[in-house]
DNA sequence: GGCCATAGGGTATACGTATACGCATATTAT
DNA sequence: ATAATATGCGTATACGTATACCCTATGGCC
């Protein structure tokens, strides 16, 4: 593009102006320390005066780096995806900039889950590491990533880190976070606390949480319920659906604690039409602190993660097991926000 | 990647299985016609059990296009970020995979409003186009775009497709959405009718769904009352002002046309705030169906554009462009969802 | 003053593909 | 039968950069 009104300047134009060879340039920008400080800041200002920037296909060609990393973000296969998980958008941003800051590029696309790995390999062709996003259960899709593991992929995805699959893991807190909730829950006077969401291997995540409410009951003394707890995948519908099974088994429950915030508004509604009032007879804390978590009636006591960490934790990962650098399993705190949803 | 177990094969080494050069199979497997049927057939084949994949770098290098395309994202420097309009989450969605189906990659960045343009700059050089995406005031922008359209740069965008900035636009057809929205307002028997948006040069988008909404008023011997119209960017804060102002100017409305979700959001607290009941006193009607305008009490009607749609529309004007096939402004209809906060 | 180390940079070439050009053979026109 | 054309493919080379290797001058050291 814009090859008409001036050609593109390649390493040799600025070589020309500056008296040396090409090579020397290539040296000088990218920091090689074979080159004097008088030439290399000769250069660089030639450079910039020409608007030159390197030619990242060529680049990519000779070093057989790309310099670029592929995003790949599993969706489920779910009808109601207008409520696709937002929270992962700030994510988005931060990867971005995140790689932006590096010199890197960010090549994205979306997964159906249960697709074959063909689509993770091309990708692992056209990057250097891949950084893989999603919610809930992608183990299955993981034993399908092994193939890449064998040929050396580079790779990070956001989960649990509790969990010891495959590959490196950066994720939140959320046995702390579940203990925050817990403890929350039972110092506005909660005592028999339900859990909805999978609390199984597929879900790694929702089962630190659950493991995390369940420390902060036994810390006071109370010994958690296995007959309140549901399972639940991360939609409205499916939360509505767990809140239905738990009301209707006639168990009585003061408080839930939902794995997300979907699975909360879901059960808030089954709530609602069951005539439980809330906070009075139920108290409930959601997770991940979506925009829609301070518009529900009552307003949505949630957890909240930090997501602009994450996604400069993932890149920092990936470019370190890039590099063949160490690097250790990361965890990010995550924050209680209290609305009135466990008000007294 | 990958390079230890298989070295990645070249188009050579399908050559010499093929029993022919390298540059017939470069000619096989892009379609050239110089090829005959059988040579083709077999190089197909012997491609696809090596798994072969052509080098994107070397492809691009060779041809000077990159088989990738750019999405520049604005945001607005809003504090209130948490809240980034989650319905581009869909676009961006649909506009991977029209990429991906066209054997595109696709490039991502997100924009601060008001840097400079050396960003877009630099994106032109890696991509064979560009994809704008923002919402309200990006004119600013644009105009330093100018620079890019000088030197051939090939984008589209999305907007109000009734404005004659610069370049290509795609958009839905915001003049027909604020006509239907006017025309059941006045079917649910509002007589005085505000407007809360921009209706300037800054927001065409808003002034297009403005103008729709003063067509259908017209239409049914009404006369819009200038006076009912406040200024409001897309966010919560600002359309709560705007209700405000509204409000505290002592005229009498009986129903709101907000020109996005958010905006109404805002309003619908202020009236809350107020004393007036919603939507007894005030029907309100938003734009977008961003997933919390069903979880607002009432909950909101709004206007659901097609993003999907968009999305492809938006790539496959873009590729029509890249190509220099002529295209035209193309339309997207949009269409109402009636809620609580209009029923009367 | 000879010797070696080092800094600084030049020469040559490879990365994998696409395309201009040329050259046969096959086909048709005359 | 011969010239004109088309078909199918090989030869050579360019795209812009990065790197292995080599060379020269300079300085320090004994």
């Amino acid at each position: 593009m814009g090859r008409q009104p001036s050609a593109k300047p390649t390493s040799f134009d600025i070589a020309y102006l500056a008296g040396v060879s090409q090579p020397t340039v290539s040296r000088a920008l990218r920091g090689s320390k074979s080159v004097s400080a008088a030439t290399r800041a000769n250069i660089e200002r030639i450079a910039r005066e020409l608007n030159y920037t390197v030619d990242k296909n060529a680049s990519s060609l000779r070093s057989q780096r790309t310099h670029t990393l592929a995003l790949l973000f599993f969706e489920d296969p779910t009808p109601d995806e207008s409520m696709i998980n937002p929270f992962f958008l700030s994510m988005l941003g931060s990867i971005t900039r995140e790689c932006a800051l590096r010199g890197y590029d960010l090549l994205i696309s979306f997964q159906q889950m249960h697709n074959d790995w063909h689509v993770a390999y091309q990708d692992s062709h056209r990057s250097d590491g891949i950084i893989l996003l999603g919610y809930g259960d992608y183990q299955l899709y993981l034993t399908k990533l092994e193939h890449l593991v064998e040929m050396g992929t580079k790779f990070v995805r956001w989960g649990s880190v509790s969990d010891d699959g495959i590959g490196l893991t950066v994720g939140s807190d959320n046995v702390g976070a579940g203990e925050q909730a817990g403890a929350h829950l039972i110092e506005v006077g909660r005592r028999r606390i339900a859990f909805l969401g999978d609390a199984s291997d597929h879900a790694p995540e929702f089962q630190d949480r659950y493991d995390g409410l369940c420390r902060a009951m036994r810390a006071a003394g109370l010994e958690p319920d296995p007959a309140l707890q549901r399972d639940a995948v991360s939609s409205e519908d499916s939360g509505y659906a767990a809140a239905r099974s738990l009301i209707e088994s006639g168990r009585s429950f003061d408080a839930v604690f939902a794995a997300s915030d979907l699975i909360a508004i879901g059960a808030m509604r089954a709530q609602a039409e069951a005539g439980l009032r809330l906070p009075q007879d139920v108290a409930i804390i959601g997770f991940d602190d979506i925009p829609a978590a301070s518009l529900t009636t009552p307003t949505l006591t949630t957890v909240m993660q930090d997501m602009k960490g994450a996604g400069t934790l993932l890149v920092d990962a990936l470019l370190a097991r890039i590099d063949d650098r160490p690097v250790e399993q990361r965890v990010l705190p995550a924050r209680l926000i209290k609305r009135q949803s466990t008000a007294v």
